[in-house]
DNA sequence: TTCAGTTGCGTAAACGTTTAAGTAATCTTA
DNA sequence: TAAGATTACTTAAACGTTTACGCAACTGAA
């Protein structure tokens, strides 16, 4: 009735489990036609072996636990989806685990984790806090961070050079004869998607020897409708500009939203270049010129560091600074 | 060295391995003095149970595996976020499995969760094979579709009625004032979102006095730019319409961007509502007036629904169908 | 013929839990 | 005060694997 075991395999092949287990892993130690019986006995009784109890023999559970802030974002998805087709690839499974950014659910799930026994956490978007890092430590498990860093502790990451990413923005609309450029900044408080992007854009102004202008930047949240009124705001108030930065897509089709309101077109009266190209910036009209963050593709590089770091038990592995790059769609025009 | 066991702090407290496991389920059977006791020593090892050896002898791996046809769209990242907020909430991980609509992977997959034991999956938005019903019948655990179902075996399913939904969203177009409506629809082949959605459009239409037009639908793919273009056709050799049902956001979506191009207005020249309402629904614009499938809801009710089929090992459980609501942005106007 | 080496297994411990069954001491109750 | 009940434990088996070790039978060389 009960699912069989190889115990029951090695009964039906009259063989030890031992020769069964041998089999099965295809070690040495058996003639070819006991090899035969127990094929045959797994066959006629449909076994599948236990992955738990190997598990707890092996101290291994071919298994990773992944952290988002937000499963269900398009950016969070992406890098999912990138760490799930190598982990399947090599043979892990991959738990999920959904922050909402609060420490507590987060402490939880890496209770979870270490419960369950993972081989390993990738830990996106967020910053990895001390007492999340003293209980992976305690795990004894190893970690990659994607789209995050830590600069406290030394720990394999997989990200863009948002400063640097921010700059290429900026400079191709400097580079498109724009010069009054304003930017829709996060919080600067945020170290990955806040401040290195305003200060990638403000080095590029001053490289270009642009000045920088206080009143053209407005600083708030990355979500559509704060920036929608951000951008209502700028409009209204700020000097006049020809072009925008926005430190995410969401923002600036927030952006694109009030501009339209506004009565004014795109590319045609106001320029404006997003960041990530999520999905949805190739859907929107007109097509949003953006800079690329390889999503998926950090995903696949966390997912086989991770992987590398596990069975290799390797000394510390290398991080990766991977490259964003420019796509151009229709929402920036040269100026004339 | 390696992490302190039960042992260890059965050793530590000087009582039996049995004792602390009783003081840490809290059943009864001991001294509030050795109580105490046990916490100290589990408190001074950093004790944390582990729950592969618990799964082992419980047979329970408080785990459920959920399969996506893609984990990185929108629809899926919805319904995973749901169904992982309740088992987070009621004590169970998640695994993810990305089929990439392939028999073979998902059969790899099944037995993937066969062999960890999970105690229950989710199937969501593909149709439920023979084999892999065979197979999950074969692991005896629960099941629950989520945006499928299956007329062959009785399997709990939570989905929308899509026939009802679409006949919803031609009916508006029609009390819009609209009555040459074209529609842009997947494969009739597709038992899910494909026929039903045309059914309903065509009752709607039925039912209104309206004749059924074969030249005004366009039967194809479900991605933007096979859309577009199938749009770009209709606009060119179709009777002239100013309504259009599209089969969902990323068709509509196409649907709008050939429009665009051909210099319609929308919704001032051409109504268009869409189906699914995805997170980008309301990033386009005009933000697009749809169908709304509560697919978060869902996830969650699923997510019930099979903890509650592991934890009673109830008897089945009754499937839900969801009710979706129309939701009016700016892409429909009635016909003066 | 003998001995070392090889082949083909089986035995049993171990992994970290849970839990049924057993036991000794204490407490009731008549 | 003795029998039964209760309390506070311990012992040990079980869950389904993997794997170190042991051992008998056979092989080949000297």
């Amino acid at each position: 009735m009960n699912p069989p075991t190889i115990k029951d395999v090695a009964k039906a092949a009259d063989v030890s489990v031992a020769t069964v287990s041998r089999v099965l892993h295809n070690l040495a130690g058996y003639s070819d036609k006991t090899r035969q019986k127990v094929m045959q006995a797994v066959e006629e009784l449909g076994y599948q072996p236990n992955a738990i109890a190997r598990g707890l023999v092996n101290k291994r559970t071919q298994t990773i636990g992944v952290l988002f802030p937000d499963v269900s974002s398009s950016f969070s998805s992406d890098i999912l989806r990138g760490i799930e087709e190598i982990a399947q690839e090599k043979g892990f499974s991959v738990i999920v685990c959904n922050t909402a950014e609060e420490g507590k659910r987060t402490m939880k799930y890496l209770q979870v984790l270490r419960e369950k026994q993972v081989d390993g956490i990738v830990f996106t978007s967020e910053v990895l806090k001390d007492e999340y890092f003293q209980v992976i430590k305690e795990m004894r498990v190893p970690v990659i961070l994607v789209n995050t860093m830590s600069q406290k502790y030394t720990i394999p990451y997989v990200k863009v050079d948002d400063r640097q990413a921010a700059y290429h923005a900026t400079d191709y609309l400097i580079q498109k004869g724009h010069r009054e450029i304003a930017m829709l900044s996060g919080s600067l408080k945020d170290q990955i998607a806040g401040y290195p992007r305003f200060e990638g854009y403000r080095q590029a102004l001053a490289d270009n020897g642009i000045e920088y202008d206080e009143s053209l930047v407005a600083i708030g949240e990355f979500e559509l409708e704060a920036s929608r009124l951000a951008m209502r705001r700028l409009l209204a108030e700020a000097p006049s500009f020809t072009a925008l930065f926005a430190a995410s897509d969401e923002m600036a089709i927030g952006a694109m939203r009030a501009a339209f309101e506004q009565g004014l077109r795109i590319p045609d009266d106001l320029s404006i270049i997003g960041y990530d190209d999520l999905k949805f910036a190739r859907m929107v009209y007109p097509p949003l010129t953006t800079i690329h963050q390889p999503l998926t593709m950090m995903g696949r590089m966390a997912s086989e560091k991770l992987i590398a770091l596990i069975e290799e038990g390797s000394t510390q592995v290398a991080s990766s600074i991977v490259s964003h790059h420019l796509v151009e769609r229709q929402t920036v025009k040269s100026k004339p």
